[in-house]
DNA sequence: TTAGGGGTCATACTAAAGTACCAACGGCAT
DNA sequence: ATGCCGTTGGTACTTTAGTATGACCCCTAA
């Protein structure tokens, strides 16, 4: 956090200065008009790249397709689709039933089915077969 | 594809107009430098934050930082987040022990104290949580 | 040197997950 | 209408996960 306010200081002075050091290139005619214009807007569109990238960090920005296409080729059915987001948020199978409105047992078949399906031994590692399939 | 040539076109042509317009009332005097520089820092500035969201959005960039700091914050030791890391990967406890040379019960103490660190009732949950905290 | 923390491991237990098999119902296509 | 498929649910079982507790070692700071 220091690290940010000293980083944003010395780009205000910067620019200060490069404000200033314009404007008297201009008025005194030493240089001429194209390059100081040029030399500003270099400077200030790379300057727009680190804000921006700057605040882009902060936000998570988790722009993650989903790949329909591969559900359908994995004959993943909606209701086991479902399972899998529950999965994916950490809820037991008891749980699960009780968001979805079925019992235990219905959770556990379409459990088994999807790591059948999605090649895996474990709800984890179903998990893991799944964002690297961009599924979840 | 075409859309962005357009877009980048028009947008050439607009920087180049400003380029002309700028040099023309410096010279001329009619408006003062200051405000010419500062339209020409504040457009270049934009243009920069565009041409830096439109570069970002072609690539995936998956760029999730890891808050080491939020796991100093909960305590998470270095074994304990070993673990964490393999059970992101979907392994079950006897595996993370195969690949640690840890026995099972080993393993099962780090969970344990993972889960509690990070109040989650099942290691799903956990994953869950240290997705969302930016641990993994 | 002693207390605390991290790491390791074990036993014994409960809870949850997962497998296997069966059964029933409704929709939908041949 | 007959069969397939998705959905639901059950029983019975094995495996894995998770808890609780105690123990030992090593290192470091007080």
């Amino acid at each position: 956090m220091k690290k940010t306010i000293l980083v944003f200081g010395l780009l205000i002075l910067a620019l200060i200065l490069l404000f200033q050091f314009s404007k008297y290139t201009i008025t005194s005619g030493d240089v001429s008009t194209e390059i100081v214009v040029s030399v500003i807007a270099i400077v200030f569109f790379f300057v727009g790249i680190y804000i921006n990238k700057k605040s882009l960090n902060k936000l998570p920005s988790e722009t993650v397709e989903i790949d329909h296409d591969k559900i359908k080729d994995l004959e993943i059915t909606s209701r086991e689709y479902e399972v899998l987001q529950c999965i994916s948020e950490g809820l037991s199978n008891k749980e699960i039933g009780e968001r979805l409105f079925l019992s235990e047992s219905t959770i556990k078949t379409h459990v088994s089915n999807l790591l059948l399906k999605l090649n895996a031994k474990r709800r984890t590692q179903a998990l893991q077969i799944a964002k690297s399939l961009k599924i979840i």
